[in-house]
DNA sequence: TATGAATGAGGTTTCATTCAT
DNA sequence: CATGAATGAAACCTCATTCAT
């Protein structure tokens, strides 16, 4: 099996576990019992550290979460439907990577603010930050929107997004549905310029 | 000492402890030494588990958070008022005690989401969603609010408290005051019936 | 039971189990067996480390062993005298801690050389030379030896010391008597003034 | 590549880790990447153990080490003269051999008594003592030597050049010409026969 | 109650070795 | 012959917890 395709596996495995588990308990055991292997020293070696797979852990989510997003973006071109897309994209991925997204947060919320994985997270978290901003500066510039602090703004976005997230991840998604409808309308009513 | 006090600083010590290190490496002896102990012994013969201290620690952190913020809504009578009352009053709760909102947010994160400590704060989150939703289905009932789903609505501001809140965990205050702001417009155009 | 009892229970099962397995299969698990301890927690318990109980081993062996030389040395005045005496003494002390010459041995070949045993074990080999360099300056000044270079000399008879004790190591102590005996003429032909 | 080859270049990386490391640091991965091999199943493809690449390595240092004494002793005659040359020719072969030596140490420090490598270097002592022995035997008959136990004093000899390299080990080699000089009037002194 | 030594389970990691390719 | 992934035993160490004092 070639090391590529190994690592994809133990990786995969570690993010049901922590989702499941909770970081503390996603010991080595519990991954190598979820991804069939029979040691745990096949993790050690593939991974030189505990700290190296939950890097890995991360950079895989976030990496398919931001071309999943980017690429929703690019399908649109006012900042509103933008923004709308932003939002959309992101809910949808979650609702689709439910596991993904639980582990990512047990890591972060479990690492110390020194650590490499949280580190990529933080990192992350300014660059969505400040792309939001820019954009909303755009909308604004071009009079799609009203006249707001664009920093501000952006962050009540993020926050709106992990919110629903958040939501989504404890309840049924049957709410989904209405959710991203009023979402909509209250991001609408919140940015809008002057009709 | 009396059980009761001896109780309570080791409550204070472990949220100290798992908010500086995280869970998993918030152990009995790290939160030994914050306490002044000699013995880890005495926090086990304290406490029956690790179980039983963490939710001592989720139980603690939430009342002193619930008492602080009833007794703002206390305060006024509109809903329109009360919404706003109660995004503050959590606003300036966490700011006054960021290492206990610290330490929540990792002990939930941490944990299996059939422990204990995580079923506290899921009660917690869901009476707070609750009460959010009776508050804005008042306001839309008097008039005060627009129509919207109340229970959409309160999981959008739920997630702008949070989103602040994890705001200002990571950064300076400095922008606490044009968030508060901005905040407060953004919830108005949100919620307000037409003018 | 007391710490320091423990500890020095625990130091001498790890001067048996070096003694008898060497450096790399002295095991915890081994030396928890000699000490008849239930866990090799419990000498992670006492010890900080492996480098720690290594250096508390040499620590051990060297005090006892340079105590029971300097107490036969008192019992000496003269250059010559003390000479032999310092011989004879190690030579005793090795014929009745014969494990513990042992194991001393191999923890120094297998330290780095910047590892704290080995440390401990360079300054005891420098301060001894250097003793050993005085002591000869002395005899030399006085007449009770020939003329020679004392750091040369030095290093030949600490030689002897260690060659006779290596021997006495691996042959049963039959030979002790005619080694010691003509040890004892040897130096005296090799360092006597001319008669 | 030649079996003979790759078993030769594994020695010599071998001997080389070993030097620098100690005997419980110098791991197969160790070994191979000094050997530039690229897995470490190499080793072990031609070894069938760690114990047999430990054996070859004593044999390959002990033989070089032994051809070369023999080689400088054929040059002389007498038996005076062949002791010194004996003496000389190790701490020649020594100096030129420091890693090797040094190897041979630690290997022979960190063996089980039972240990196949270690069975080689006992049997070369013992070869070491008989031959000198038979030497000095010699001497004393011909009448170059004084009477003495001729194994006390091969123990003394052997030993007087364990110490001079030891000695070399640990400090620069500037003391060299003055410690053979007095080692060579050491010797004399204390062998020869009355003048 | 408090202490601190003791326990035993379990953590990550490393090792020599095997085996399919 | 060579490779490098896989194996499983065992290493050291830490943890929460227990227990005698």
């Amino acid at each position: 099996m070639t090391e590529r395709a190994r690592r994809a596996q133990i990786v995969s495995a570690a993010i049901e576990a922590i989702a499941e588990l909770g970081c503390s308990k996603a010991t080595y055991r519990q991954i190598a019992a979820r991804a069939g292997l029979s040691s745990t020293g096949l993790i050690s070696y593939h991974f030189a550290d505990r700290a190296e797979l939950l890097t890995e852990v991360v950079r895989d989510v976030l990496g398919r979460f931001g071309a999943f997003v980017v690429a929703r973006l690019d399908e649109h071109e006012t900042a509103a439907a933008q923004l709308r897309a932003f939002l959309t994209a992101q809910i949808d991925f979650s609702a689709g990577n439910r596991a993904a997204m639980r582990a990512l947060r047990r890591i972060q919320a479990d690492a110390d603010i020194t650590d490499s994985p949280n580190q990529a997270f933080a990192e992350l978290v300014e660059s969505d930050h400040k792309g939001l901003a820019e954009l909303l500066r755009q909308g604004i510039r071009r009079g799609e929107f009203r006249e707001f602090d664009p920093d501000a703004m952006a962050v009540f976005v993020l926050a709106l997004r992990d919110g629903v997230l958040s939501r989504l991840r404890d309840h049924e998604p049957d709410e989904l549905d209405v959710i991203r409808q009023e979402l909509t309308t209250m991001i609408d009513l919140a940015t809008r310029g002057n009709p």
